[in-house]
DNA sequence: GTCTTTGGCTAATGGTCATTAGCCAAGGAG
DNA sequence: CTCCTTGGCTAATGACCATTAGCCAAAGAC
């Protein structure tokens, strides 16, 4: 039974993501992305106008997700530790939840051209700015404790890219279980009131 | 005036590994590292035997280094929380000093092929390892208080891979103002006592 | 039943790339 | 001075790759 034209080109996506992660965007090529969906590698070009647009709509969608993610996070609350906590657990819960497109979205900036690449750079810059501007204002509130806010910003992100690298959940660490800890690792790194280990 | 074999073996490292970090290994050509030293692509294999050992050898010297520094930062004190210290100031260190060496030691592991892939990854083991124990020690000695030591050390190791991708000696911070910063974010992070942000 | 559209095929296009082969100028050794 | 070695050159080898062109079977529309 054939496939709609868009479950088609979801699977197709899927394929694209699955392999860039594992290989590489550089080193996988159209026959292999074809051949992981049934077809040649020239059929893709029915439902994707190139190479470069499958990495794309990858990363693209991936920085949409997150910078949406974030918002929904801290939309309901006002309490610094509570919107630093619960933006930290959005963040590490998607890089859990969607190791492929974290991975992917972190490790092929240096293939993706332009336009694209300038539209996900500006909005990664704009998800940093969010986390920023949360130690910032946990600072100004009185609730946190660090020295650089920045650096403490940058550490926050990098534990949640770190993340998709190593995650499988596989038992020995569940999803809520990391999300829980790391939630937790962004308190104490930003040096949050009433958060010091025990 | 011509150079020795033995610098010109480093100048063609060096350019190799400022264009692997760029471009990626995949996206760099023996072309574009010629170019850079000022010889044409196929000199190149005058001075080695193919481009897989130009990124061999990086992405191992970048590992053997890195194990070295670790074991030499806790080799003179048994404190839980000054190893620690130690051996993240060594981590975040290495990646600001090193940055290129980190940034694609951590990157292009996908295309290393085997042997040295198995190689660089036992080494990456091990030390992963070294933190880990460090890690345990103090929770063992009552010195830290943290859920779970392996995702502890996962975030520490984290923390300073994300320095090798941003990290610019700029005056707006200083590879000492971050070594110093993020020795205290690892001591959070393990719930080090008598670190709690003020 | 006929015409149109869709989507997968193969062959081809235009180009790229790692590496080897062989040449030769320059420098070093004896 | 002669011979050998080194290191950079160009041309070639063998293979690969993104993408396009054109064909055609199958399915849908009327």
């Amino acid at each position: 039974m054939s496939r709609s034209p868009s479950s088609r080109r979801e699977d197709i996506r899927a394929a694209a993501l699955e392999l860039f992660a594992r290989s590489g965007y550089e080193a996988t090529t159209m026959a292999d992305i074809g051949a992981a969906v049934g077809m040649r590698g020239p059929s893709l070009y029915k439902h994707f106008a190139s190479k470069q647009e499958l990495l794309a709509e990858i990363m693209t969608g991936t920085m949409t997700d997150l910078v949406a993610l974030h918002r929904g996070a801290v939309a309901t609350t006002t309490d610094p530790a509570e919107r630093l906590r619960r933006a930290a657990e959005a963040h590490v819960r998607y890089h859990a939840r969607h190791r492929l497109e974290a991975f992917v979205g972190n490790r092929e900036i240096r293939s993706l051209v332009q336009p694209h690449r300038e539209r996900v750079l500006a909005l990664r810059a704009e998800y940093e700015a969010g986390f920023r501007d949360l130690v910032k204002a946990g600072i100004t509130a009185g609730r946190f404790h660090v020295a650089s806010p920045r650096l403490a910003s940058y550490a926050i992100l990098d534990l949640g890219m770190g993340v998709s690298a190593w995650f499988r959940d596989d038992g020995e660490s569940t999803e809520d279980g990391v999300v829980w800890q790391y939630g937790e690792f962004a308190l104490r790194i930003a040096g949050a009131d009433g958060i010091a280990g025990y």
